[in-house]
DNA sequence: ATATCATTCAATTGATTCATTGAATGATTG
DNA sequence: CAATCATTCAATGAATCAATTGAATGATAT
């Protein structure tokens, strides 16, 4: 009786664990952008490629993410599974344990950069209406691999040259990886100081995604 | 950048750590049906008190429980943010993985003791219909702390010799703990032998709750 | 106040996990 | 078929975590 139930929530304690490290949960961020090569991986985390190598099978192992051969390269795609929803319930606890600390639970307005934020349902309501730009400062490689559909790319780091091709009239919304990347808050801050009506998605392309919504691809490798 | 990064994800991964142990989860959700000592909570998953102690502090520590004093005793409860909803994500993933490992994923009706199972929207339209009864057939000490409205509590051990206090027509509905109690199975094969027309809930007790949905209460301690 | 009892703290030991290194695998390319 | 290259495997030492024990705390009750 004890028996069964223990066998169980070990197996979910093992999902747990494999999610017990910053470094895959950083992995499996990445990957959440699309599919990428253990090389690359490597690279964007600042993993030795054996090591890199060795956490990405402990994500397939748990069912996270699965992977593909493409001629030399080994390339990992999130799972099928509800892994989005994992992490962001994940980050939902962390958001509500600061929250508590901060003695502010009920109140959902007190961060202030949240102020700048506007929900997926917000921003379906606003293209419908259109006047709204949409903005996709992540690397070009990640917005080529797949975007929101109708947004322009430009990367963070050349926003501040490239302004012109920003529309003067009507909002930006500025979006990136997700809630806890920090290039959309970036964005904000650099156009806010140049006059632009800007403000950022809450969610990123992979919640975008799994949410089931329209993603439009640019074709490069 | 990538500093600040990983010290958000040494966040998610010590929350993902603490959920990493098949003992932990196991406390979780005996607290998740109601408040309980810490005393009981020992006997309950069969550790030693200092022991269950330390576990429960660290689950405290993550924020997924809260605790208040009743006396000499520490009473612990589920904590306010979305634990339940974090448990289950895990849940659904495990039963994902199992799928996958069958080969059958974009399958839905493949568990045939699912076939037995209501969901709570459907057991809400039916409640409202009339000619269901709710049964619940955890513990008397369970029932007491919280259970659905209306429902009637027979411990599966009793059961075989209470028939008598079920309707004879109509159909009835048990619950439990939840999807990995196995309470609920029990009922649903005895009262089937029995002839009754039966079939459990398929979420328990604890995601009624959760769900914001109207719950009663017995006074007893 | 003091005794009592549930709970928590502190320290030890044993078991896992992590990153690193160098070698092995397995698929492509010439 | 041999060479090449990306990835994986295997083994090591350092670090971290889990369970156990006995003592300390903190609140009640006589």
């Amino acid at each position: 009786m004890t028996d069964v139930q223990l066998h169980v929530f070990e197996e979910f304690a093992d999902l747990a664990r494999t999610l017990a490290s910053a470094h895959r949960l950083l992995l499996l961020e990445h990957i959440a952008q699309g599919e990428r090569s253990v090389e690359r991986l490597a690279e964007l985390s600042g993993l030795s490629i054996a090591n890199a190598s060795q956490h990405l099978q402990q994500l397939r192992r748990a069912g996270f993410v699965e992977t593909r051969r493409d001629g030399k390269r080994v390339l990992y795609r999130l799972g099928t599974g509800p892994v989005i929803g994992l992490l962001s319930a994940l980050r939902q606890h962390a958001e509500h344990n600061r929250a508590q600390i901060q003695g502010l639970v009920a109140d959902r307005l007190h961060r202030p950069d949240r102020l700048e934020a506007i929900s997926r349902e917000e921003l379906l309501l606003r293209l419908r209406g259109g006047g709204v730009t949409l903005l996709d400062v992540r690397p070009e490689e990640e917005f080529a691999s797949g975007h929101l559909p109708g947004a322009i790319n430009i990367p963070i780091e050349e926003l501040d040259r490239r302004l012109a091709e920003l529309p003067a009239g009507g909002e930006i919304v500025a979006y990136c990886r997700g809630p806890y990347c920090a290039l959309s808050f970036d964005a904000v801050t650099v156009l806010h100081g140049r006059g632009f009506a800007v403000r950022r998605l809450e969610s990123g392309f992979p919640d975008w995604k799994a949410a089931g919504l329209a993603v439009e691809n640019s074709t490069l490798s």
